[in-house]
RNA sequence: GGGCAAGUGGUGGAAUGGCAUACACGCAGGACUUAAAAUCCUGUGGCCGUAAGGCUGUGAGGGUUCGACUCCCUCCUUGCCCACCA
């Protein structure tokens, strides 16, 4: 080639050198400047980048170069999600140190970030391993303590047998360990949970506020928190005073309840099946339940197992006696873990009661088959109806009948209690009412323990004498003991730490044991963005006025698998700061832009599929700017995008094409036009340089268009090709170079490197171009006399008018009708209609 | 089963009531070259036609409108998320 960007790779490494020099990228508060923090959601320090990251950071970077141009204060930071169990595995696999492995993938990891000439504030940088960091993890879960908020509970949880360790609710997909992808076990015991549930109304009604999210995002928020309206009813157990309290969202159907079924585990099970010449049955039932994995259980076709436990339980509405069961489809995390059973309307209590000749009573009516028999029926009916066999209500439409019958309940004695109206004082502990309208959630509390080595360690000791004892805050700190062996076996390897776990208490000074379980990782994600305000902050967690200044996050950018448990569990601290005093805002991510997954071939670019393009073979061919060039060009942000290892060559040729352009044309003439040296092609091309720099402008504003964006500069390339701009004319000239300039404006939050280099060439002053302004238009300059109209005839396209845009309608009318083609299109018939959208169409109705 | 996206040339995509397929990739032809690469130029939805031109065309069907890729209804397909949730 003749000409071609000579050394991409030196030009590149050269103006990296000069932002980290010169800290061009620096942000310290200006109270004069406005700011904008723009963050992606930081990595898990794996070693190597992949596409997927080289996506999320060249977006992020995008916005932040062009927001520092347009003159706002930026903050953009980066740092590593370094806790984890890739290091423990690391370890067991390779005999080293966690926290040597993380810290050299972390010095990979820079590097590579470093040749991708990204704008980061590197002196913000920060790792969740390091005891600076998580010493303030263990801060907040003290003053969570303090508030009520952490606490320590006997559950069962899940286990996930090949990491030896418990998992979130949210870590379990599909009955599998999120991470490793074995079958999740329950096991019983004693672990600290979050109690996120005390926010379930704040996070769902501040969902509201962000009005900048996507809105599946906001749906799936919705959906996981889950608020349900019902009603929980009283059934009487016969023969005893135990209540089974069940819960609905369809009160509508509790006259047509015809038997009563409780989760397997459901801890009134044992009590009444004890003595029960049926009680040896009935346990080994329980006990294959309860060592099925969920995902076998909650298989959607498996067939829904379960058995009569030889007792009766009063229905409270018509003092029915029904029988009850326990079966696997009831979950006891669900609810009360038991419910009414109407098979009539609920096709699993359908199939569950045609299986065990269970009673069938129809209560709403079909208006398509109102003469239905229960014995005739092949499915349950779950659609709208009016009410039957339901006393006082029949008649009633059973959308209606959900709020009457709930009100009702809650103001009626139930018959076995004796009285003549409910207990209203302690009308639920007394139960005597038929039942109560609730709210259920599906949020559960944060199982937040993990038997783990390379995590934060729960700060707490336990004391023979003055029990669970928090460690002083002026202790922090609890560091992780070093060298020390992990095997992947046996629990936490804490455990076998001595100097570790034997300790003093700090109240009584006798012995004591320390807490070993570490904290989810997720926990340190929920904090950092506030971190980065006051990253070497040593007395505090961050200082209220950096948190004031940069706080909250302008715009966040990250993955959609992070769309629950991140942004949930974010938002949920930073609603306890707020309420700490600490900050004074609801939530932390103004706007959220989740970026699209990298395909090849259709599939998601993956280790595991085997189809990854590595970014550093890219960058070795073509240089960064090309890689960044491509991913933002080829798809919008928010959508899947196709790589394509043939169209980066068109990246490269048309950085190729600026690069030869400036080098071959710009001359240096004064920057000065004269208006009467301008003939039609100069006014063409600075019509269009104006309007390019307001697309370019607009297209980055209204949600981030940087592929249409990228296309309009280089619809100006081509355009400035066929523009003649001789040497001797200097306005010409100077239109050439001011043409040349905006376009390396323009380009350069995309490409930095070359529009750096090429904005030296053409004799600039400034350290970097990203501290020059963004080039503005003339909005006069976008002006034109003449402007195109299209003629349709019936909707079709006829023909194209060269008008003068203040043409009145009767003289284009007139125009129009004048002209020979269209005459041919109208064949003498009258015009019904004439339309005309000025500037843009006319259409003749015939 | 519920929720949310999306469906446009050979490919990535553009147009969000007003010229469908911008821009790019790929492909074909040409220029340059001993040749190739690179670069540059031209063409490129389908059908009919030598051409001028015409017809047709945005998953399918219907509707609203002077005008629909765009709005409404029904359906199909794909992707993502949730789900024995009572």
């Amino acid at each position: 080639m003749d000409y071609s960007i000579e050394n991409i790779h030196t030009i590149e490494a050269k103006w990296q050198k000069v932002w980290e020099e010169a800290k061009v990228f620096k942000a310290t508060i200006d109270a004069k400047k406005k700011k904008y923090y723009v963050l992606e959601m930081f990595p898990y320090p794996s070693g190597k980048i992949h596409m997927g990251h080289v996506r999320n950071y060249t977006i992020a970077d995008v916005i932040a170069r062009v927001k520092m141009m347009q003159g706002f204060n930026v903050l953009h930071p980066m740092g590593y999600d370094a806790f984890g169990q890739p290091a423990e595995n690391a370890a067991i696999k390779r005999k080293v140190d966690p926290a040597e492995w993380t810290y050299s993938c972390i010095d990979q990891m820079r590097t590579e970030l470093k040749h991708m000439g990204f704008s980061y504030d590197w002196d913000r940088e920060l790792a969740t391993c390091d005891p600076e960091y998580y010493r303030w993890n263990q801060w907040i879960f003290l003053k969570m303590y303090e508030k009520g908020l952490a606490y320590k509970k006997a559950s069962s949880v899940n286990w996930c047998p090949s990491c030896d360790t418990t998992l979130a609710n949210e870590e379990v997909i599909n009955g599998e360990c999120w991470r490793c992808k074995s079958e999740v076990k329950q096991k019983e015991l004693d672990q600290w949970y979050l109690k996120i549930t005390a926010y379930s109304e704040k996070l769902l009604e501040d969902l509201k506020q962000l009005t900048n999210w996507p809105s599946r995002v906001v749906a799936m928020q919705e959906n996981w928190i889950g608020k349900s309206f019902g009603v929980e009813i009283n059934f009487k157990v016969k023969g005893s005073d135990d209540i089974i309290k069940v819960f609905t969202t369809r009160a509508d159907t509790i006259f047509g309840a015809t038997y009563v079924v409780l989760a397997p585990e459901h801890p009134l099970v044992k009590k009444l099946i004890a003595g029960s010449k049926e009680e040896s049955k009935i346990k080994t039932f329980i006990e294959k339940v309860a060592n099925e994995s969920k995902s076998l259980r909650m298989s959607g076709d498996k067939r829904k197992e379960g058995m009569s436990i030889g007792r009766t339980a009063i229905n409270p509405v018509n003092n029915e006696e029904i029988p009850i069961y326990i079966a696997d489809y009831v979950l006891m995390e669900y609810g009360t873990g038991a419910i009414m059973a109407v098979p009539t309307h609920d096709q699993r209590d359908f199939s569950f009661a045609k299986d065990h000749q269970l009673p069938l009573r129809i209560v709403i009516s079909d208006p398509k088959n109102p003469a239905q028999r229960a014995e005739d029926m092949k499915a349950a009916y779950e659609d709208e109806g009016v009410l039957i066999n339901s006393a006082q209500f029949n008649g009633l439409n059973n959308k209606k009948a959900i709020e009457e019958i709930g009100k009702w309940m809650s103001a009626t004695p139930a018959p076995w209690s004796g009285e003549t109206s409910p207990k209203m004082k302690d009308f639920w502990r007394g139960e005597t009412a038929i039942g109560k309208v609730t709210i259920h959630w599906r949020l559960r509390d944060w199982l937040i323990s993990r038997q783990r080595y390379w995590g934060t360690p729960i700060p707490f000791i336990y004391c023979p004498k003055c029990g669970t004892v928090p460690v002083p805050e002026d202790q922090l700190p609890v560091a992780l003991p070093k060298n020390i062996q992990i095997t992947g076996q046996g629990g936490s390897p804490l455990n076998y730490v001595s100097e570790f776990v034997n300790v003093k208490c700090p109240k009584c000074n006798a012995a004591a044991k320390r807490e070993t379980d570490t904290m989810a990782t997720f926990f340190d994600s929920s904090w950092y963005f506030l971190r980065f305000c006051s990253p070497t902050n040593d007395k505090k967690i961050f200082d209220q006025a950096d948190a004031k200044y940069w706080m909250p996050v302008d715009q966040y950018i990250g993955g959609i698998e992070h769309a629950i448990l991140h942004l949930l569990y974010s938002r949920f601290f930073t609603k306890f700061f707020k309420d700490l005093g600490m900050i004074d805002f609801d939530e932390p991510f103004t706007r959220l832009l989740t970026q699209g997954m990298v395909l090849k071939d259709g599939e998601v670019m993956s280790k595991s599929r085997g189809n990854t393009v590595d970014p550093d073979e890219i960058i070795k061919k073509y240089g960064t700017d090309s890689l960044r060039l491509f991913i933002l060009f080829a798809a919008p942000p928010e959508d899947q995008l196709e790589w394509n290892d043939n169209a980066i060559d068109g990246s490269w040729r048309f950085l190729n094409r600026v690069w030869n352009l400036t080098q071959k044309r710009y001359r240096f003439v004064e920057d000065k036009i004269l208006a009467d040296q301008m003939d039609q092609e100069d006014k063409d091309l600075e019509r269009e340089r104006n309007l390019t720099i307001k697309k370019v402008t607009e297209d980055i504003a209204d949600g981030f268009k940087f592929n249409t964006a990228i296309s309009s500069l280089m619809i100006l390339m081509n355009r400035l090709d066929k523009y003649k701009g001789e040497e001797s004319n200097s306005t010409k000239q100077a239109i050439l170079n001011r043409t040349i300039k905006s376009i390396v404006l323009l380009l350069a939050p995309f490409t930095p490197h070359i529009c750096e280099e090429l904005w030296q060439k053409i004799g600039s002053k400034e350290k970097s171009v990203a501290n020059v302004s963004w080039p503005s238009f003339d909005a006069t300059a976008i002006k034109q006399d003449l402007i195109q109209v299209v003629v349709q005839v019936n909707g079709k396209l006829r023909g194209k008018f060269d008008v003068a845009v203040d043409i009145s309608e009767a003289q284009l009318k007139e125009m129009i009708l004048a002209d020979v083609t269209i005459q041919k299109f109208l064949a003498g018939q009258p015009i019904k209609k004439f339309i005309y959208i000025p500037g843009k169409i006319a259409n003749l109705v015939v």
